[in-house]
DNA sequence: CGCAAAGCATGACAGGTGTCATGCGCGGGA
DNA sequence: TCCCGCGCATGACACCTGTCATGCTTTGCG
């Protein structure tokens, strides 16, 4: 018998996958959590054999659980679960220890699948999302341009990101620009939209 | 017992839904699609009681699927079931002739709940929500606004959008100025994403 | 050590953006 | 019928943004 941990923030989705994998005559879901920092505790007081783990979720996301999870319970088998198969997801999770990466497009036998092959030992990673992963490459900003993208995301002025970000507003338009130039967009805002999709963000 | 078309692009949440829904001894999925296109041309096959259906959707979405659905099969009962609360899709649900509106952040029994009400001919609209959707209002952008502010919210430039909409420059950042005065941004970014999560776009 | 890379800053400049005043034509409601 | 609201357009103006050149520190690697 599998013993599996289940998290993600929607209540409806958790319970449904819940239903789902616990048909299965060889698994059972143990627990269930909908936020990234309940994920060590119960996992310490329920010990699964395998973490399904939703990327966004609030507190601690999927990929933060993830790595403090396998820090905290190596054996713990974590498979990441998401809805955009985004190509820095995907390395993100791989270096936080992940053993798994199903999106949520897949026909539900994949997840089923990949639960029994992550359990035995193997890793399950969708072909084509790790060669759209090597192909776009990791993250090509600097901890500046992240921190400033993701303060830019929500439309804030130059101005307003100086104050917040304690930077003059000459310093942040030149991160801005740099991330602009490694993005190849042509706006702030356009920078943080394509750094997003990408999982930079 | 009562037969459920289910409609969600994503066919794991698809699939767990329907496992978790068919587990009730009073309802069966007779029925599931990933595109909102299919809706009508699939409900027509099986005849369903009661059709759930996402807002995102390839194809038609969710809300153009409930409003042709009502069209052509008024006897079947509409229930809209998405991830985002948006003040703005639940009275286009309403309008649409959704006869309920359930957030996937629900628990799970909330749902099952909702199909037999609405299936006995009820309306059930989460009460908090529903204040909101009052609150906040019906969308006060003009077609054109919002016509332009879907064009830029994907961080397209003022001469770029004159371009594919056919509009001068000074009437496209006239459209985006008075669009930024509704939603209280500062940029037409920000008014882009404003405007999104409240489900005017 | 010396050099490269990154963070931080300044100043200057071109071009884009948001606002406003103004005008014209059209269609629907009083 | 008249007038208001909307779409569309122009032009002008202040301001914000993105880019570039330059320079100074600190950190880390060969």
């Amino acid at each position: 018998m599998i013993r599996l941990l289940l998290a993600d923030d929607q209540a409806l989705v958790r319970g449904a996958l819940a239903a789902m994998l616990d048909l299965e005559p060889d698994l059972t879901v143990v627990a269930q959590v909908a936020a990234g920092d309940e994920v060590v505790p119960t996992a310490r007081r329920v010990d699964p054999d395998v973490a399904l783990l939703d990327v966004q979720m609030p507190g601690l996301d999927g990929l933060a659980a993830a790595a403090a999870l396998h820090r905290a319970m190596p054996e713990v088998r974590i498979i990441i679960c998401t809805t955009f198969g985004r190509p820095g997801y995907l390395s993100r999770a791989m270096a936080a220890g992940a053993a798994g990466f199903v999106v949520k497009d897949a026909p539900p036998e994949q997840l089923v699948d990949a639960v029994r092959r992550v359990h035995s030992g193997l890793r399950v990673v969708d072909p084509a999302l790790a060669a759209e992963s090597l192909a776009t490459g990791p993250s090509p900003l600097t901890a500046r341009e992240h921190e400033v993208l993701v303060a830019a995301a929500t439309g804030r002025s130059v101005a307003e990101l100086a104050g917040t970000l304690h930077l003059s507003e000459g310093t942040i338009r030149n991160h801005l620009s740099s991330a602009i130039g490694k993005t190849g967009a042509r706006t702030s805002a356009a920078a943080a939209r394509i750094a997003e999709e990408r999982g930079w963000l």
